[in-house]
DNA sequence: CTTGCAAATTGGAATCATTCCAACTCATTC
DNA sequence: GAATGAGTTGGAATGATTCCAATTTGCAAG
C-alpha cells in the first residue's frame, strides 16, 4: 500500500516545516501521507507499520521524531486518552474527541465556535488558555458514521 | 504531618467501599487524608511521600492499589495530562481542569451544567457519553485563587 | 566533482510510570 | 487456633517514550 501525496499536500508539508526550518524528507513525507490515508487516529506504532509497507528500513525512533516535528509546526494533533499511547490525527479543524470504549475508536466530534467561546467564558480571570482538550468517552451504537472521519 | 479524618470523611470512604465489597484499612484512611489534606492534585509519587510520612512502611504499590479502589468506589477522579503521571482529584463535583505550563500546577475549574448540556448535544446521534473530560493548557497570571482548591 | 557541514535518521540502551506477581500479613469465621 | 480471603508488600516485568552516539544524507562552497 504504497503512499504519495498529493500535489497539495505536498506543499503544506513543505511549508509547515519551512516556517519552523525544517525540510521534506521521503520519511517525513512517507508518514505525513500515512496519516492523510487513513484518519483514524493511529498509534506511533500503527504509523511505524503501516509507513512501513512503504518503506521497510524506516525505523520507529524516526516516526517518533516525525511525528514530535509534525506536532511542533502545527501539522498535527496529538490525541491522548488516559495514559494510553498517544495517537495522532492531521485535523486541524477545531474537535473533540469521542472515544468509543468498546472499540477503542476514536472519532472527531465537529466543535462549533459557540462552544469554545462559552467555554473560555468559565475560565476565572487571570486564566489565559492557549488549548482546550475536550474527551468524550462511552459507547457509540453504530459502525462509525463516516469511517474514514477527519 | 499526621493525618486524621474527619468523622463524616472516615464515614463516606467506608461507605463508598462498602458498597462495592470493601473494607476500610490503615493504609486506605491515610492514602485517603493524604488526599483530602491538600488538594493539589497531587501524582501518586506525591501521594506515596506524604503518606510515608504518617506511615513509613506503606508501599508504593499500596498507593497504587489504594488509589485504584477509590477510583473503581467513585471516590475520587483521575486527572490526565497529556501523558504526565495521572493526578488524583476528590473533588466529585463536575469540573474541568486547568493546567499552567509555567509551573505545571493543576487547577479545578467549575463546570455550570448547561455548559456540560450544550456539550452534549453536539454529539451526532448513536454517541452516547457517560464521561466528558474538559481541560485547558495555558498560563495563569497570579498565584492560584485558592490554594487549596478543590 | 570533492569536501565539509548540519540536519536527519538509525538501533539500541535508558527511563519512567505503571502493572504484575508471588509471598506474606491480618482480621474474621468456624 | 486453623482456615479463609482480602489487603499489602517488594521486586520483577512491561510498555511507551526518550535519549544517545554513530551513521547517512542533502547541499553548499570551494
Amino acid at each position: 500500500m504504497i503512499q504519495r501525496l498529493t500535489e497539495h499536500d505536498r506543499e503544506n508539508l513543505q511549508e509547515s516545516l519551512a516556517t519552523s526550518g525544517q525540510k521534506v524528507t521521503a520519511q517525513r513525507e512517507i508518514v505525513f501521507a500515512v496519516l492523510l490515508a487513513k484518519r483514524d487516529h493511529p498509534t506511533v506504532e500503527d504509523v511505524f507499520q503501516r509507513a512501513r509497507e512503504s518503506m521497510p528500513g524506516l525505523s520507529l525512533a524516526t516516526v517518533y521524531n516525525c511525528l514530535e516535528t509534525f506536532v511542533g509546526c502545527g501539522l498535527v494533533r496529538q490525541v491522548n486518552h488516559e495514559r494510553e499511547s498517544t495517537r495522532y490525527c492531521p485535523n486541524l479543524a477545531p474537535h473533540a474527541h469521542f472515544r468509543d470504549e468498546a472499540t477503542g475508536h476514536v472519532h472527531d466530534i465537529e466543535l462549533p465556535p459557540e462552544i469554545i467561546q462559552s467555554l473560555r467564558s468559565i475560565l476565572p480571570a487571570g486564566f489565559n488558555s492557549e488549548t482546550i482538550e475536550i474527551s468524550f468517552r462511552g459507547r457509540s451504537q453504530e459502525t462509525p458514521p463516516r469511517s474514514t472521519s477527519n
